[in-house]
DNA sequence: ATATTTTTAGACATGCTTGTCCAAATCGTC
DNA sequence: GACGATTTGGACAAGCATGTCTAAAAATAT
């Protein structure tokens, strides 16, 4: 099926090109429509190919969703790692840090356009699909979580942060960071780059007040002054 | 039409009993299976009444939709207005009053079946019904932040709380106290009292590090000791 | 007890969506 | 240029949901 000798990637460069195509449209009109109210000649044709061709990619309304799913759980995984990656280890000035890691985990992780779908999906098909979403549950949540909360405990080994619960200061930072960006996630909209920006300086300074080390005290007693 | 002289409720009860009936079924199917999931054969079974009287009563399903928003619009806010109530004004120890208050929030406003449904339409619909969510845009968050954020201004004006913008310390105030809710939120499910008290206690604690007044300075010191 | 209103059950027309089938056209490769 | 695989467009059957209509039954008020 598959050429056998072909120099770069096996199938035909036209058929992944479609398949591509085929799980964006459909990305996108579910998590417009939801998963009952999609229409696969909507996604067909958004996709710029025939309804056969989304049957013979992938068989089935239901499996195609279960692909997107899939598919997004696992981008969006990545690029929770990738940004991970970029969490200050040795801050030089922790509160610039820790704001520069929580705009870019906004805007790679949670305001992106997978970002948003996953959320959304989850949301609303969650119930639906318990085994689907359970993989989900432990690919993402089950291990962002721990290696978020893993940077924080180094960081208060260092002596920048005093915690007693890291797995709780992970949460504490991100609920903080995003605390202005609730309302427009509820409805789907994206937060302009400044929200992201302000949201994470207000979030790091509370988070800072309450988790910082000996260094950020002097914060404190300023921001104390009524 | 409606009973001129009746003793106590002007239409004949079983109507408006009827008429509830179908309204809470609606809310869980449409909850359950998203608008156009829903079933109108469903919703009349679920809420025991044939399907002739879901039309006689709101002829149309979207028409039915909309009520229902409308009146989970309605009954959350007054919730949260009288939970909004219990806020400590003059707290004689302010951390349990602030945990004391945020669980109640979550219990009767956030968690309870009202709160989820709202939520998960919001969330769901949204996009396809802006002037109607523009309108819960402004009934709800319009009016229930803003009357938070007077609270808490008041009890940094007597000297309880140290902070600088109250509008962005209720915002973090209950990102703080749901911290622990958000992965429960998502799937829908509804959190045990217990995971609420944690939630809150722990938020509140980091909470009262980062905005605490006088009194509550002793709390961080002791925090911060790793 | 009677009259009025509401509810019921079911049939019904209509339109939409899914998923299949097929023959023609297109594409990429050898 | 010829061959095989993929794609296309459209026809098609089947199922399902909405919304209407009707006559009978039940509930309510007078």
């Amino acid at each position: 099926m598959n050429a056998p000798h072909a120099p770069d990637s096996f199938p035909p460069r036209g058929h992944e090109a479609k398949r591509a195509s085929i799980m964006d449209a459909a990305c996108s009109v579910f998590c417009r429509e939801g998963f009952a109210g999609a229409n696969i000649d909507l996604i067909a044709a958004e996709a710029g190919v025939s309804r056969q061709t989304v049957y013979n990619h992938h068989g089935d309304k239901e499996k195609l969703f279960v692909a997107v799913v899939r598919d997004l759980t696992e981008r969006c995984n990545a690029g929770i790692f990738t940004t991970l990656a970029s969490f200050p280890d040795r801050p030089a000035a922790i509160e610039a840090d820790l704001v520069r890691f929580a705009v870019c985990m906004n805007r790679n992780c949670l305001c992106n356009r997978d970002g948003k779908a996953l959320r959304k999906l989850i949301q609303a098909e969650g119930e639906r699909y318990p085994e689907l979403f359970a993989v989900w549950r432990e690919q993402g949540p089950g291990r962002t979580w721990p290696a978020l909360a893993a940077r924080f405990a180094r960081l208060a080994l260092a002596g920048h942060l005093a915690l007693d619960d890291p797995d709780i200061a992970a949460r504490h930072f991100m609920a903080l960071v995003n605390a202005e960006l609730q309302t427009t996630f509820m409805l789907g909209g994206t937060p302009t780059e400044d929200e992201v920006l302000q949201s994470a300086r207000n979030g790091v300074r509370a988070f800072l007040r309450a988790y910082g080390g000996r260094e950020a005290g002097a914060h404190r007693s300023e921001a104390a002054a009524s």
